[in-house]
DNA sequence: CTGTTAGCGCGTTCAC
DNA sequence: GTGAACGCGCTAACAG
């Protein structure tokens, strides 16, 4: 490992001048100097030491992004487009799983705190339960200089990348009513899971306002498992009126339709079901899934660069992204 | 942000006691101390400074891992499998994507070897045309004491997990000769992706050792688009006697389901079509697809203990994992 | 067993 | 502009 203290030596200068020289400092040094420094450090293939850089400036060049699971596809695509904006800016990513385990998460927020990385992103979304663990943990974390952005929940005080999940639903809603549908059904996840809560919210918020009837909410988990057990919930009580299906995510929808597929109902004839996403990986489903589509790999990019400032959201306010309602063919005209 | 020293100091002891109890130490301490020790750490809440140990002990609680893409269900499903076993170790992972350009895979190298990560697992598969700035990069991080464990390909030297590539395509062919079918198309992906050339020569090999003909390979991408175009690529050529399509990876393998459906070519009715891998979230599509099941996750964490040692594999070879054929609607019986 | 002390590699004030 | 010296928080000999 050729170290500072060799560049320097080589270049024949003092480590200071070498550290200021390679390490991005404000301070000036003559041209002369620089070019010495800068060969040296080249010849020896001098690669700085960031455990040394990261003590001595008590911040590493890294960002923690905590995710709910790597094997979701929604979070995968919030990670990468966070991984890609870190690397714009020179830094590495340090990932955590939390699998909806409260606990884990304020667990891992501890480590990359003590980890030192400059920004923790956020992507997990909160409960309805209060969590003061987590407020402090990532009070301390602020409190020493560390930056923090959340990805589809807001904290109050803290920046964040907010999609539309109200508004989305409501679009949803008001767009399947357009087709003609007056009976729904919203396969609406857990309870007390925000982002399941507000989708359902403004699906039956909108329904309300257009004077058609209350759907009937079917809780359950937020994976593939909770769409499909859930669907056959619905079936196993019968359909009743309702011609048309909201899975409050497209992964769930697809659990959805498998679980109307095993039942022998139709998707679109005998009834339509609609996303929510729009995830990548899933368009080549048949029939293909209405749905909401919100851009993830780009809101995974502006939560790194809202709490790293400087980027396109420079405030530390609240981004909202919309999302677009796709009409697709699951989702049919009556 | 309390430091090792205050907590020396509370308790009573010196700096070198209370690290000796709070930190992983051989060296024994005293009941008495031990629990001053341990009670002050408490009191005042401390967290080690993991930068801080990283420098003194030149190397940091952490494994890198480097994958293509983490919107790839593969990647993303053998990252689970990493993170999941690091932090059974009580490691924190920090990822890099490659997008297939050797060159950042290569920096990406560099970068964790500056981050003094204990271990670097590499799953982004390689080509054929060699690299030796990744062999030296690897060289001067593992001259570091740093362990290395590739997934999905070998380096002399480097342990490995190594998927049964080969045999898994030499076994799927056999299958679906079994069902059958004497005429075979094989989208093959990229020619220089060993990866793909394997589960191809595995599955022609096979066909040869059965006194079958040889069968069309249509090289592509090695993703849903790359499936696709190839499987459109298929058809203008006309597919001629063909009955069976093995598509050298499941994502591929959709792109080729949507490219036939919109021909009007149906699966399996017209055609049979074959993956590999099994990926988890493409296991609704209708017909559900006939592949080669690789049990990822447990990849990505065996990667890790073959990296660390100390794991169920724990000397420092090439582990295999064999492939298991489970066939599905997408291919049928003649 | 326990305490003292010297680094780990680099950033940064402070004089020159 | 440039250099000398101290400190970041912790580990690991080395003494006792």
């Amino acid at each position: 490992m050729v170290t500072l203290e060799e560049v320097a030596r080589r270049a024949g200068v003092s480590l200071a001048t070498a550290s200021r020289v390679l390490n991005g400092s404000t301070r000036k040094v003559g041209d002369a100097l620089r070019e010495r420094v800068e060969r040296a450090a080249a010849e020896l293939g001098y690669r700085p030491d960031v455990t040394a850089q990261a003590l001595a400036r008590g911040s590493a060049d890294v960002v923690g992004l905590v995710v709910h699971s790597l094997t979701d596809p929604y979070f995968a695509a919030l990670a990468e487009g966070a991984m890609a904006a870190a690397e714009r800016r020179g830094l590495t990513v340090m990932i955590g799983a939390t699998h909806r385990d409260p606990a884990r998460e304020v667990a891992l927020v501890a480590t990359l705190r003590a980890q030192r990385v400059r920004a923790i992103v956020l992507a997990g979304s909160r409960t309805a339960r209060s969590r003061p663990g987590l407020a402090a943990e990532l009070e301390l974390f602020r409190a020493r200089g560390g930056r923090v952005a959340l990805v589809g929940q807001e904290l109050p005080g803290l920046p964040a990348v907010a999609p539309a999940n109200r508004e989305g639903g409501a679009a949803l809603a008001r767009a399947l009513a357009g087709l003609g549908h007056r009976h729904f059904a919203v396969l609406g996840g857990p309870p007390d899971l925000l982002t399941a809560r507000h989708r359902t919210d403004g699906f039956t918020g909108a329904l309300r306002d257009l004077g058609l009837p209350e759907p009937r909410v079917v809780p359950g988990g937020f994976d593939r498992d909770g769409g499909h057990d859930a669907a056959r919930a619905l079936l196993d009580t019968g359909l009743g009126e309702v011609t048309c299906v909201f899975a409050v995510n497209d992964v769930m929808a697809v659990g959805a339709l498998a679980a109307l597929r095993e039942r022998g109902v139709a998707v679109p004839d005998d009834l339509s079901l609609a996303g929510f996403d729009d995830i990548a990986p899933l368009r080549d489903h048949v029939p293909a899934l209405t749905t909401v589509r919100l851009p993830l790999d780009e809101m995974g990019g502006r939560a790194v660069d809202l709490a790293l400032g400087g980027g396109p959201d420079d405030g530390s306010g609240v981004v909202a992204v919309p999302g677009e309602v796709v009409l697709r063919a699951s989702a049919r005209r009556l």
